[in-house]
RNA sequence: GGAUCGGUAGUUCAGUUGGUUAGAAUGCUGCCCUGUCACGGCAGAGGUCGCGGGUUCGAGUCCCGUCCGGUCCGCCA
């Protein structure tokens, strides 16, 4: 038997046990005849005494960082205890040591505070998977597995595998694809998700599906997004959206519960997309804090019930007059922010990620005076009423962007997030849930970002996804055909809404899903209308159509982002941390050196030849 | 595909307008130390300044190219 106990749960109440403790050496602290070692484990650090006995033998066998140690001894009350860990107030005297394995130096230090940078500790993971700081992440990650699939069982979901070699449908994401020996010159590709086999799970009468499960996409990454990566996949039959949106609200909160200890007792907010776009330009805004956009301007194709309050700013600032879109927040007490504050704000939205050609800024004084950085356009009246316009009270700093909707729509939502953040808005221990609903169904897709090229219709969601119940009319009644592509937002498939939703928690997209398409002639002019002919419907998606043809039940489904929940609520904005082998932002696996290259032999039996270009 | 920041000791970093032998901390090695827990003290080893080219009397420092890494935009149904 290699120990009694584990590192992390002998206390004084155990004081004169014979123990036995196994583990890895953290630090060697010597002091002429006797000798302190913390022994780790998975568990904690107990402290081990080596008297002045054992010296000879420890001459002998030098103890060295992160060898694996096995010692046995009895549990003492330590005459000077350290409050900071759980064991802390004993210790073992060592009458016997073994040394199970010696260890290299290792590269970087195992502690909470590792002096390693990120790359050499991505090299040597099964190091840094030593440290706490990860461990705990792997920790909550498990937990949150287990809450999931403790809901989702107890909901009468149940686990079906889904295959990861299948068939390439290039609709979004780029697939990541696996030659097949046995077929040459064929590939399989590997799921961006399960989608089309839980819909099939649905017409099998599987009416409660869940996986937690990996996907592939083949795009590239940031700090919230690996080509591998997991989800909690789930789908339902007899459902409407309603149904959905209670259900997986509660796995949210039943996880909150289980991992964070967190009773979310309040409603999920709802939003319908189009009330996003208008108060926050996000289709997934943080709203934990107040602030809403200002719409004064905006062309008459978005945002048809809304009021446009472009007559306000008429007058003689030209770059209102001529932007397509203004648009404002109001930030609460910053309106004694300097010059050179201001400055800062106008080169932070210049930046090219942001791309504004500048900022006007009004700020509203706590004496009911306005000053702003375009008092020689605006009378004070003027201010004032947009001042009331945007909802801004004494102390506010109003900040105004203006230019095309798209670009300006984005940017004021960016600086929205940024001003929060700098406010100290956006607390880590503050969650927030929403529902975004009623996305449009399609997005039209101009070829060529400069105009002149052709466009189509794309998925916004997927291919899978149903219209509104009220829109199907105008799905069916009207021919895809963009006439003129600088109109396209007057057609009427721009208009038609999707039964999709998000969840959204802290302003992150958590998951989305939405109700499918069930009939094969729905599913077919869904295909049309993103270009697809019928020969290729039948050979992309025969087996879809097909299944629609024998007893198809409404259903419907969503998936989360399982390593951004974890990451949300670990309280990290970066996936990798929640990953056990995570890989790079180049896609590689840095550890392993993948991917690589393959011998001779592996092409000549997939019967493939290179032909590297550049 | 693009933007931007970085690459100097095992590790984390500093390095002045271009100027003698490139530093600190930590880790590592040796010696001393009976209550430490970030132990302490003394001594020591450790560098192709990512790589290639250029400018210069002289380059870690300036220029060009390239590789690697971080972040972001595009992309991610």
């Amino acid at each position: 038997m290699y120990r009694t106990h584990t590192c992390g749960e002998l206390r004084l109440t155990d004081i004169n046990k014979e123990v036995s403790l196994a583990g890895w050496v953290q630090t060697v602290r010597k002091f002429g005849s006797i000798t302190f070692v913390d022994l780790r484990d998975r568990y904690g650090i107990t402290q081990l005494l080596f008297s002045e006995a054992l010296n000879a033998e420890l001459d002998a066998n030098p103890l060295g960082r992160e060898f694996v140690l096995q010692v046995t001894g009895k549990v003492n009350e330590r005459s000077s205890k350290n409050t900071n860990i759980p064991t802390g107030e004993i210790e073992i005297v060592v009458s016997e040591f073994k040394i199970l394995n010696k260890s290299a130096v290792p590269p970087f230090t195992i502690q909470d505070d590792t002096d390693g940078g990120e790359d050499i500790r991505m090299k040597y993971r099964f190091l840094d998977l030593r440290r706490n700081a990860v461990k705990k992440n792997l920790e909550l990650r498990y937990q949150v597995n287990r809450s999931a699939r403790n809901y989702l069982h107890e909901n009468n979901f149940m686990d079906v595998e889904t295959p990861f070699l299948i068939k390439s449908t290039p609709e979004g994401a780029r697939d990541f694809v696996v030659p097949s020996r046995m077929n040459p010159g064929q590939f399989y590709a590997l799921p961006q998700s399960p989608q089309t086999f839980k819909q099939l799970l649905m017409v099998s009468g599987y009416d409660r599906y869940y996986q937690i499960v990996k996907c592939f996409r083949d795009e590239d990454l940031r700090a919230d997004r690996q080509p591998e990566f997991t989800q909690i996949d789930c789908e339902m039959a007899f459902v409407e959206q309603e149904d959905i949106l209670n259900m997986f609200e509660g796995l949210v909160k039943q996880v909150f519960k289980d991992v964070k200890n967190i009773d979310y007792t309040d409603n999920v907010d709802r939003m319908t997309w189009e009330d996003a776009m208008f108060n926050y330009g996000n289709d997934k805004p943080d709203i934990r804090f107040e602030i809403k956009l200002c719409n004064l301007k905006f062309p008459s194709h978005t945002f048809k019930a809304k009021e446009n309050k472009a007559v306000l700013i008429a007058g003689d600032f030209s770059v209102f007059n001529e932007a397509e879109t203004v648009v404002a927040i109001a930030v609460p007490g910053c309106s004694e922010y300097s010059r050179k504050q201001t400055d800062e704000l106008t080169e932070w939205v210049k930046r090219p990620q942001i791309g504004m050609k500048g900022l006007v800024f009004i700020k509203v004084n706590t004496d009911g005076t306005f000053k702003s950085s375009v008092d020689k356009f605006y009378t004070e009246d003027k201010l004032k009423a947009i001042a009331e316009a945007a909802n801004a009270k004494a102390g506010d700093l109003i900040l105004i962007l203006a230019g095309a909707e798209e670009r300006t729509r984005k940017a004021i939502s960016d600086l929205r997030m940024y001003m929060a953040t700098q406010l100290g808005m956006r607390k880590a221990d503050e969650f927030k849930l929403l529902w975004v609903t009623d996305f449009p169904l399609f997005e039209f897709a101009l070829e060529d970002q400069d105009g002149g090229g052709a466009g189509r219709w794309v998925a916004r969601h997927h291919p899978f996804t149903s219209p509104k119940p009220s829109d199907i009319d105008m799905m069916i009644n009207n021919s895809p055909k963009v006439e003129n592509l600088d109109k396209y937002l007057e057609h009427p498939y721009a208009n038609i809404k999707a039964n999709a939703y998000d969840m959204i928690l802290n302003g992150n997209e958590l998951g989305g899903g939405s109700i499918r398409i069930y009939q094969r002639e729905l599913q077919e002019k869904m295909f049309a209308a993103l270009g697809m002919d019928a020969e290729e419907q039948q050979h992309k998606f025969g087996f879809l159509l097909g299944a629609f043809e024998y007893g198809a039940p409404p259903h419907g489904g969503l998936a989360f982002g399982f390593d951004r929940l974890c990451a949300i609520l670990g309280g990290s904005e970066s996936i990798r941390d929640f990953i056990a082998f995570p890989k790079n932002n180049s896609g590689r696996d840095v550890m392993l050196d993948a991917p690589s290259t393959i011998d001779a032999k592996q092409f000549e039996e997939l019967q493939i030849k290179l032909d590297l270009k550049g």
